[in-house]
DNA sequence: TACTTTTTATAACAACTGATTTAAAACGCA
DNA sequence: TGCGTTTTAAATCAGTTGTTATAAAAAGTA
């Protein structure tokens, strides 16, 4: 046949979304990938074809290990538990991460999606799963008393969507511990049955 | 004295908002913004001193624009009124954006900010006022029973800016607006006092 | 061992980047 | 009318951008 790759393609695409979720994709060359990667320029395009395939492929390998599992992982527990574990895992990723790189779907949501139809795409589709998530545990939760239905299981659905993208964007310039578990209070009190409403008076 | 400038200071500066606004930072090269300007790059450097000078300047001129007046605005209406009618125009901007540029100050949250300490700052402190605002409003209607006490000021004005950087966010990839104004809603009904409370266990 | 195929390394391509130099042009003041 | 000052225009700087051509190196198959 013929001579065989001499770098694995998942190691060195874990390196690449490392370069782009921190500097972003304008920001990150060839070079700097190929750098990173300890490749040339023309191993990186004979591999992947250009620039912009090389984001998708980092971005897609970044959903995978950032979503694949954990929502499946979240969905074994109890419903109402299900979604506070994960705003506090986020809350705690947020608070702990010193480069200030955030979310790479969601900086990708800002940096490129805009003008690139294929990545709105792939972005909003993943949101859509994330919403969809949120929304099941809703349901379960309204079925069996553990969440309140003054509202739809949509529409809050949607809030905690809404919620998780903002504390993502706030966290990039005010990670503060308060700030962040303070925002969250509210939002899961949303989610309390009617019955733990009268007792829920005193915040102090 | 010396020969007077040909061009407007602020007109040059609104389409510097424009480009930046639509395109991003590193997108935007001096030989774009002194195309749109009508300007050699000489010019600018002579005006503004740098690139990142000029975007400085423009983020101030956007921020003034869009938050100077418009807390005032709103601060003069009732205080449930004010938090409802700033996120409603917030959502029908975010739906009638047809160019997706979001907003400049979320923008800036993201691609800039992370890594200069100085936008970081100034980001971080508009952020800082809009949270007052926010605060003050509820504050305000708690005293007049208008807004919920069941969760502090402090909380639920976090939990309005978190809800508000996450509309602009995914007003970016799903300016859908059915998403939008359900997710709002139980965040309004958070807000609601708790004589309202029991009217208010039907959604459909 | 020779042939085929793919991956490498090196170099280069044209275009663009932020920024500056040079000199001409335009004003107010003396 | 000159003088001092600033803004312009045009060209240019060195460095970087994404991408590709060329050819050597490395493997399996015949």
């Amino acid at each position: 046949m013929a001579r065989p790759r001499e770098f694995d393609e998942e190691k060195v695409l874990q390196i690449a979304v490392e370069q782009f979720w921190e500097q972003g994709y304008d920001a990150t060359s060839i070079r700097d990938l190929a750098r990173a990667m300890g490749l040339t320029t023309a191993s990186i395009y004979n591999a992947f074809g250009d620039k912009r395939a090389v984001y998708r492929r980092a971005l897609d390998f970044y959903v995978e290990q950032s979503f694949g599992d954990r929502v499946g992982r979240f969905e074994q527990r109890q419903p109402l538990d299900a979604i506070q574990a994960f705003f506090n895992e986020i809350i705690e990723r947020s608070l702990s991460d010193t480069k200030r790189k955030g979310c790479m779907l969601v900086n990708s949501a800002l940096e490129v999606a805009p003008h690139d139809e294929e990545f709105q795409r792939v972005v909003s589709e993943v949101l859509r799963q994330v919403e969809a998530f949120f929304r099941r545990c809703i349901e379960a939760g309204q079925k069996d008393g553990s969440i309140g239905a003054r509202q739809s299981a949509t529409d809050m659905a949607g809030t905690l969507l809404g919620t998780l993208l903002g504390i993502r964007v706030l966290a990039r310039t005010r990670p503060e511990k308060n700030l962040l578990e303070g925002l969250i209070r509210p939002v899961f009190a949303m989610l309390e049955p009617e019955s733990k409403l009268q007792s829920d008076q005193s915040f102090a």
